[in-house]
RNA sequence: UCCGCGAUAGCUCAAUGGUAGAGCAUGCGGCUGUUAACCGCAGGGUUGCAGGUUCGAGUCCUGCUCGCGGAGCCA
């Protein structure tokens, strides 16, 4: 059976068509009835004249509440009035289930109230425009990886230890050995990847217990880390520069209804192009002095500063060499400065702070050991990852984007909490 | 953990310390082109919880609970 979609309904003006969906809204007019179905891949209206046969459809009509589940038959006529160019004249209703009082309404909604009813608020057209976009923005991550000769390797989500700093770990019971972490990053896994394989992506869902109640934070998100062997700082900018700006053409070729549903101004996307600008730490310092802010050399750039610094920028920018204090213990430090760590962040603009953070690789066996001991970190848990520098050791970097990150800033959002279809925040863990 | 804001009808919000109200939603009625349709009528309240001040508290005070935004930390 062809089962036809109202994504493609302007295929088949003139035609007889039966669809599947539920109900969005009704509008009546003494003798004419609007029923706006939505299927999943669109809106449709059908149109109920009075006729010879419209006593039955109009009882049907009445019937119909409110996401109600229906059978809708009709002939597609094009109809220049209706957003989607055209529309259905109605020959049969078929009701399968009838909703009793559905919460969510055309109208305004508080966050609380949706959030609790996040299973029925997917339905509604402005969450489908995002999750699209969210899931265009995967499929362009994957093509650009798969395209670009790298291996997808799956990182483990029980770890055994932290891969930065011990706290923010959610912590499990794992059977006779004791505690397991979830992963706060595959990025370890993934350098064990870089050195088998050259060119790797992990991609997968990551866990942080912070107490960050902020629009930019979830407990679960969802990541993807590419980890590239014989690539130094220079490469390591680069590709990400050539993968942001893939990503960000890629959702303006595809998505752009979506983009228009949410009313999202994409000047700042369409900027998305390379070279993006590259920054020390000491010019982001510089550039916030200039803004009158005082900042101490060494502290890390805040959100608020972050935005200062972004705002000097038509398009992302990113920042490198950073003060090595504030940076993760597999950072390498910069030959010419070992003050500075090889360290990499890229700024979304318009206030959505950091997408993206990565660095070059430690790569020197006795520096490594150094640093954990400096970092008091149980050097037993990093004997495999220690190994890597071992055995062929060699440069290599990587980065992390943040995917809901990543959607929040392209779709124009203010919190990331719509950008994932169930949210998991300090206190949310439902439904 | 800290700072700030908030909680009133199913929902979104009003209400000088003095009779708790509107829009939407729901129910009933009307309308042959509506686009969050429109018009009329109706039902709908332990003002988050526990105390206190006052002749009188939705309003002022104290504590608690829950939510929202931010800081730190981070993608």
């Amino acid at each position: 059976m062809n089962r036809i979609y109202i994504e493609q309904l302007s295929k088949h003006i003139g035609k007889e068509v039966t669809l599947r969906g539920w109900l969005y809204i009704k509008r009546s007019s003494g003798k004419i009835k609007f029923v706006v179905m939505r299927d999943g891949t669109g809106l449709v209206q059908g149109v109920i004249a009075k006729s010879e046969k419209s006593d039955e459809l109009f009882a049907k009509f009445e019937e119909l509440t409110q996401e109600s589940s229906f059978i809708m038959k009709g002939k597609v006529r094009k109809e220049d009035r209706a957003p989607g160019g055209c529309e259905l004249d109605v020959s049969d209703i078929q009701i399968m289930q009838i909703a009793k009082d559905y919460p969510i309404t055309p109208k305004d909604h508080g966050v609380e109230f949706l959030m609790d009813r996040r299973h029925l608020w997917l339905r509604s057209s402005r969450q489908h425009a995002i999750l699209r976009v969210r899931h265009h923005i995967i499929k362009a991550i994957r093509e650009f990886f798969d395209d670009g000769g790298f291996l997808l390797l799956d990182a483990p989500i029980f770890t055994p230890a932290a891969c930065e700093g011990t706290t923010s770990l959610f912590e499990t019971p794992y059977f006779d050995l004791g505690t397991a972490y979830l992963t706060q990053s595959g990025q370890l896994y993934g350098e064990a990847g870089a050195m088998a394989f050259g060119k790797v992506y992990v991609f997968g869902p990551t866990f942080r217990a912070e107490k960050s109640k902020t629009r930019r934070h979830l407990t679960e998100f969802w990541m993807v880390e590419p980890e590239v062997a014989f690539s130094d700082l220079d490469d390591n900018m680069d590709l990400a520069e050539e993968f942001l700006e893939y990503i960000v053409q890629s959702v303006l070729k595809h998505r752009m209804p979506e983009l228009q549903t949410l009313e999202r101004n994409t000047t700042f996307l369409s900027n998305v192009k390379r070279p993006l600008p590259r920054i020390t730490y000491d010019e982001a310092v510089e550039i916030l002095r200039k803004q009158g802010v005082t900042f101490e050399w060494g502290n890390d750039i805040g959100g608020t500063d972050e935005t200062i610094v972004s705002e000097q920028f038509d398009r992302p920018v990113m920042i490198h060499r950073y003060p090595a204090e504030t940076k993760a213990f597999y950072m390498k430090r910069d030959p010419k400065n070992p003050k500075l760590s090889l360290a990499l962040d890229v700024l979304a603009p318009e206030g959505y702070g950091e997408i993206m953070g990565g660095s070059q690789r430690e790569d020197d066996l006795d520096v490594l050991l150094q640093r954990i001991k400096e970092n008091n970190l149980p050097q037993e848990a990093f004997e495999w990852y220690l190994d890597l520098r071992r055995y062929g050791s060699v440069p290599h970097s990587g980065f992390g984007l943040g995917v809901e990150r990543t959607v929040s800033w392209i779709c124009g959002l203010d919190h990331v909490r719509e950008t994932i279809p169930f949210a998991r925040m300090i206190y949310r863990l439902t439904p």
